[in-house]
RNA sequence: UGGGGAUUCGCCAAGUGGUAAGGCACUAGCUUUUGGUGCUAGCAUUCAUAGGUUCGAAUCCUAUAUCCCCAUCCA
């Protein structure tokens, strides 16, 4: 399915390539405490694909350290969402609970180290005690008890001699650091309740920061994938595993934005809301985003898995629009499910030149669904029509019935309308219509025109149905609470009329209703008696959008005006030196800028100023090079020194290679600390400025892209740089792109 | 406010120094016994902004702006 390449299949890749590791283990670890719902589904996606993509396993985790929140309930549901979407992790589920012995001796192992102490101060001070993001923390006073001290409280933690709360244990660490995670983060609370799987054997449970590493540890998990919110829980997962010695192969954890969708929620906190204020009828309602509201909307796997798949992995939060997703269950469900007719908002017509009754074969799949199929259409006298597929007074461009235009009954015959019957209040109850018995479909000889088909039943032998139709849970795209819900996301109609195949043969569960949308046989509440089928969907309606009143006119996206912040003054010695830099040396003022407001840069400069006067081309290096290496890196870490960036800059002032080419030598002397000179030679670096040799070059290019030359001649510049670019390819880089471009351009005049 | 992340079309999203992929949405036209489907065409002189480096910048450098995450004994 996928082709597509996201920042975590590159990484996987990589590593797979690099030999960081041989086999891709991924898991999918929720925590079971809420519904699984279609974000969810985007972390399954990406865990199992890309351990089937790349001939690994994933394993299936129950996150179950808070045995406050976790339920059973929850794994079925779980289990369930994986199995539905067509996965199968690796062996049995495991949890996170399995391991809690283990990870209990990793814990002593950090105590025995040094590495982690026993504190019991309450839970406010130790707020305090913690800093703000701008002030450092103070570690706790009880961070000074012996290790034995705190072997012997950590054990009788885990025998159950406190209360909650009285003692936690936790990670010594660093009470400054500047990711507030690392303040020394709890690894073990007390909770004295039942666990659903382990019971009462345990009074301390881990802490998600301490369990989960370890558990991805445990299980040989080799990419670690969550969702975004965890960057800063990075340092804790890698501090646990590098503190305990945990080398080998260890698991490393990457990140990925969690999945927004527009007019829905997707916050478990706001799920359990609506479900427990009744908005919604439970878990699986269909207007919901849950896994199971989706399955008995009538969704398929193959929609959900096609939808993760189009919205793609990457870093940048984002709202999916709801279209792409509606996208993606019609264009699985146009190729598989059976066209049948049903009327929802019945209008009765009577043919009065029409006596008897017959069968009409009729296809079950359009013309272009290449699948067989079809049933028997009843047909008599009195029919029922949609009521909106009739209009006295149509507007513009309407193509259905009309006093005036005739309309083809779909499978069927061309109807005409001859009296409109009213009760009333001017409603239309019936209409008197004449068919047109040359007409009948796949043998018309009547020659009349219709503009369209419409869909019907035979009155006789309807079948009542209920219909549910579905709309958005909520009218604003990003919905706040309650006061947003759509009060119209639900509709539920109770005397629909079906053509009597669809209940009687039971051709298939999805059908789509003929000019309607795609519906699906409730699995819950239909029974033959009473069969209720919910909308999965609505067709793509052109004339629907046409005529629903003005749009909100589209506000023209002005492009906001960008208020420039302020930017800090310089010191008087960053002034000295800017002045000195601009005037005696003529750098640009932007280069000098940088350059003056940068110690490290600043001596860079001048120690390599001192090896080689070329003031100008070295400023542009280390500002544009040199800089970037600093931005990691202290200077002395560097493999390369000013006094090899001042011969790499002579070599360019010399003419022996160009810009490209010293850049091409740069990242080499980052890597290996080389001289540029030895590089040069070992690469063959040198440029080729003569045009004897470049033209020939630039000439088969020319002969080899004929298009892109048309397109150059017709007024296309941007594609110098495709030419220019062509050639240097050819040569390695080493054609003086001068020349080159200086070439190209008189040979395409 | 300190730290971490992000910013490419209305919405997603590729692209990491050499012609701005693709999908959704939208707009036309053709096909059609579903106002569906399919097909064709059109949709970014420009990548948050401003500068700089370069023959050449979405990509490298600098500054700025905006949004998200972190100060739970949640995960």
């Amino acid at each position: 399915m996928s082709e597509s390449k996201n920042f975590l299949r590159t990484i996987v890749e990589e590593d797979l390539k690099s030999g960081k590791n041989k086999e891709i283990v991924t898991r999918f670890p929720p925590e079971p405490n809420g519904f699984p719902h279609i974000g969810h589904a985007k972390s399954i996606f990406i865990n199992f694909g890309i351990a089937r993509d790349y001939n690994g396993h994933c394993n299936l985790r129950m996150d179950d350290t808070n045995p406050t929140k976790e339920d059973t309930k929850y794994v079925e549901a779980l289990k369930d969402a994986v199995e539905w979407l067509g996965y199968e992790w690796d062996g049995k589920v495991r949890f996170t609970s399995d391991y809690f012995s283990q990870i209990h001796d990793y814990a002593v192992e950090l105590i025995k180290m040094g590495k982690a102490y026993v504190d019991s101060t309450d839970e406010e001070e130790m707020r305090e005690l913690r800093g703000t993001v701008t002030e450092a923390g103070k570690r706790s006073k009880y961070a000074k008890r012996s290790i034995k001290e705190n072997l012997e409280l950590f054990e009788r933690m885990k025998k159950g001699e406190f209360k909650d709360g009285e003692h936690v244990l936790r990670a010594k660490i660093d009470m400054s650091a500047a990711n507030m995670k690392m303040r020394d983060p709890l690894m073990y609370r007390i909770r004295n309740v039942h666990h659903f799987r382990t019971g009462d054997a345990w009074a301390i449970y881990p802490m998600y920061d301490f369990a989960h590493c370890l558990s991805d540890y445990i299980e040989g998990v080799s990419h670690s994938i969550c969702t975004l919110e965890f960057e800063n829980n990075r340092d804790i997962y890698n501090w646990v595993l590098d503190t305990l010695g945990l080398t080998p192969s260890r698991p490393y954890q990457h990140e990925f934005a969690r999945l927004g969708i527009n007019y829905t929620v997707m916050s478990k906190r706001k799920l359990l809301e609506l479900v427990e204020g009744g908005q919604v009828d439970g878990w699986d309602d269909p207007r919901l985003p849950t896994i199971a509201g989706y399955k008995r909307k009538g969704y398929t796997p193959a929609s959900i898995l096609n939808f993760c798949d189009s919205v793609g992995v990457a870093k940048a939060n984002s709202m999916v629009d709801v279209s792409q997703l509606e996208f993606c269950i019609r264009d699985d469900l146009n190729k598989k499910v059976p066209r049948v007719m049903c009327v929802l908002d019945p209008l009765k017509v009577t043919l009065i030149n029409y006596e008897g009754s017959e069968e009409i074969n009729a296809p079950y799949y359009p013309h272009d669904v290449p699948k067989e199929g079809e049933r028997k259409l009843p047909f008599s006298s009195e029919i029922y029509i949609e009521r909106d597929d009739f209009n006295e007074n149509p507007p513009k461009g309407y193509f259905r019935l009309t006093p005036e235009q005739p309309v083809r009954l779909r499978h069927g015959y061309i109807i005409t309308c001859k009296e409109v019957i009213k009760d009333e209040n001017g409603n239309s109850i019936e209409i008197k219509a004449e068919y047109s018995p040359e007409s009948k479909s796949g043998s018309d000889t009547s020659g009349i025109k219709v503009k369209s088909a419409i869909h019907w039943v035979d009155a006789t032998t309807a079948k009542t149905v209920e219909v549910r139709l579905y709309d958005r849970l909520f009218s604003k795209e990003a919905p706040e609470g309650v006061d947003d819900l759509n009060p119209d996301s639900l509709k539920v109609i109770k005397n629909a009329l079906i053509e009597p195949a669809v209940i009687t043969d039971k051709p298939d569960e999805r059908f789509q209703f003929e000019r309607q949308g795609y519906f699906y046989a409730d699995p819950v509440d239909y029974t033959d008696a009473k069969p209720v089928f919910n909308k999965i969907v609505g067709l793509k309606d052109s004339w629907g959008k046409k005529t629903k009143i003005a749009e909100p006119a589209k506000k023209p996206q002005v492009k906001k005006v960008q208020v420039d912040g302020e930017v800090v003054a310089m010191s008087e010695e960053e002034q000295a030196r800017f002045d000195k830099y601009t005037t005696e040396f003529g750098l640009n003022s932007e280069v000098a800028n940088i350059l003056a407001r940068d110690e490290q840069l600043t001596s860079f400069f001048e120690d390599a100023l001192a090896v080689l006067n070329s003031p100008i081309n070295l400023a542009n290096i280390v500002v544009g090079e040199v800089a970037r290496e600093l931005k990691e890196k202290q200077v002395d870490e560097l493999k390369f020194t000013a006094k090899q960036i001042a011969e790499l800059v002579k070599l360019i002032d010399d003419k022996t290679i160009s810009n490209k080419i010293a850049k091409q030598v740069f990242e080499e002397m980052v890597k290996s600390g080389d001289n540029s000179s030895k590089i040069v030679k070992a690469k063959g670096l040198v440029q080729i400025s003569d045009p004897a040799v470049i033209s020939p070059i630039i000439d088969e290019v020319i002969a080899k892209n004929p298009d892109n030359v048309a397109k150059f001649k017709a007024g296309n510049t941007k594609l110098l740089g495709f030419f220019v670019g062509q050639v240097l390819k050819a040569t390695g880089g080493k054609a003086n792109p001068k020349v080159v471009n200086q070439l190209v351009h008189e040979k395409l005049k």
